[in-house]
DNA sequence: CTCACAAAAGTTGTATACAATACTGGGAAT
DNA sequence: ATTCCCAGTATTGTATACAACTTTTGTGAG
């Protein structure tokens, strides 16, 4: 049977804004007006209000007292943040789920890193931005397999926050690309090895490098 | 000029909840009924939803679809997983903010430093309760000056979390607060130091320590 | 021209009513 | 007895109206 599966307003205006955010039709700073983005998605307020909530713990969008809500200013130097922030917690998420990974969790790596490469030389237009969804699934199958719930919940926003900057500064440049397929299929190797330390030095390797993608 | 601040609805209500939930009147697994809670508070459903809401996303309270929210269930195991994820992320912030902080920052932290050995050595009735909240502002204190505000989010709501748990489970126990303030006091000489690798070890130690209080 | 200030417009916060969905209990089929 | 299903009730999701607050605009004094 197949799910046509109806979504809540609140959640259709969430994805519309999150979107518009993304894709850069609204940058930073730009002004979220409750009235006009409920017009535009053709829903009520209170819906928008919510996603405008959720988007803002996410940390896509600034807000505080009764004023207007905006855009959240990613500067090049929170890049830099985000990129050491989850240095730091995903190799400690890898670590964790050295120990804990399932054969099925381990195969679904391959399978995302095996599509990452096929991305990488086909090379067609749209290349960095399919590698950039693939690249986070698989980061979030590592996590999913850390056995912590918590954690998972708070590397959410960080993970959001980096799909807008690498999206909006091309961090994700060709250079960058093969050799993360590289470091992916080293993490791999480290969680057939279930070690945990492996692992978590790798992780740490991949994500230092990757806040470098200019260094030859 | 004293500000007397007028607080919206929704911080009302969202202040309300949480203390009931910290305090123990609203149990794991207590359904927060959003009519029951306005009627209560007295005011309207629409705060309320928005305070659920935040709850929700400090992992105080646990709701999905369109079912009944519910006061989040924080099992023994969680305490743990909390203390290895504050163990892992607020060393980080230690070192970061070893090179960071300021004269001041570092004379605010004898400051609580200090009240908290009082409260020990006085060890009134509430003596526990009084030594985790200047526990927390310590902590805060350490963040704030960790240059991350991005860290700073993140970690509040693990924070608010184990306060929860804290009160609770009475993790605090008497033994535990003199072991704690000496590891207060050894931070702070590795704040003075500014020296990240110090403070960073030396937070980790006082984290691990406190997940195993029983420990002689 | 610039500043201060007040009026007007714009926007968010809250309350309330209704719609959609989830829960509860009892009765029928097995 | 057990399971399934249905209707009735409880609760949440959404829309709308109004109140409170913020921002902009316009006007006059210096």
């Amino acid at each position: 049977m197949i799910q046509t599966q109806k979504q809540s307003a609140a959640e259709v205006a969430y994805r519309h804004i999150r979107r518009r955010i993304i894709d850069g039709t609204l940058q930073s700073g730009a002004f979220l007006i409750e009235q006009d983005l409920a017009a535009e998605i053709g829903v009520s307020r209170t819906p928008v209000r919510d996603a405008l909530h959720r988007l803002e713990n996410e940390g896509l969008v600034h807000a505080e007292g009764n004023k207007r809500a905006m855009v959240r200013d990613f500067s090049e130097s929170e890049v830099e943040e985000c990129f050491e922030l989850r240095a730091q917690f995903e190799s400690f998420a890898a670590g964790r789920a050295a120990t804990r990974i399932t054969p099925e969790g381990i195969a679904e790596l391959k399978r995302h890193a095996t599509r990452m490469e096929e991305v990488v030389n086909d090379a067609g237009p749209e290349a960095a931005l399919k590698f950039s969804d693939l690249n986070d699934l698989f980061h979030a199958i590592i996590l999913d397999h850390a056995g912590s719930p918590r954690l998972r919940e708070l590397m959410r926003p960080l993970m959001q926050v980096q799909l807008v900057l690498m999206k909006r500064y091309r961090h994700t440049i060709e250079m960058h690309l093969t050799r993360s397929c590289w470091h992916h299929s080293e993490l791999i190797r480290a969680f057939e090895a279930h070690d945990p330390a492996w692992a978590e030095s790798q992780m740490r390797t991949h994500m230092l490098s990757a806040k470098n993608p200019g260094a030859a």
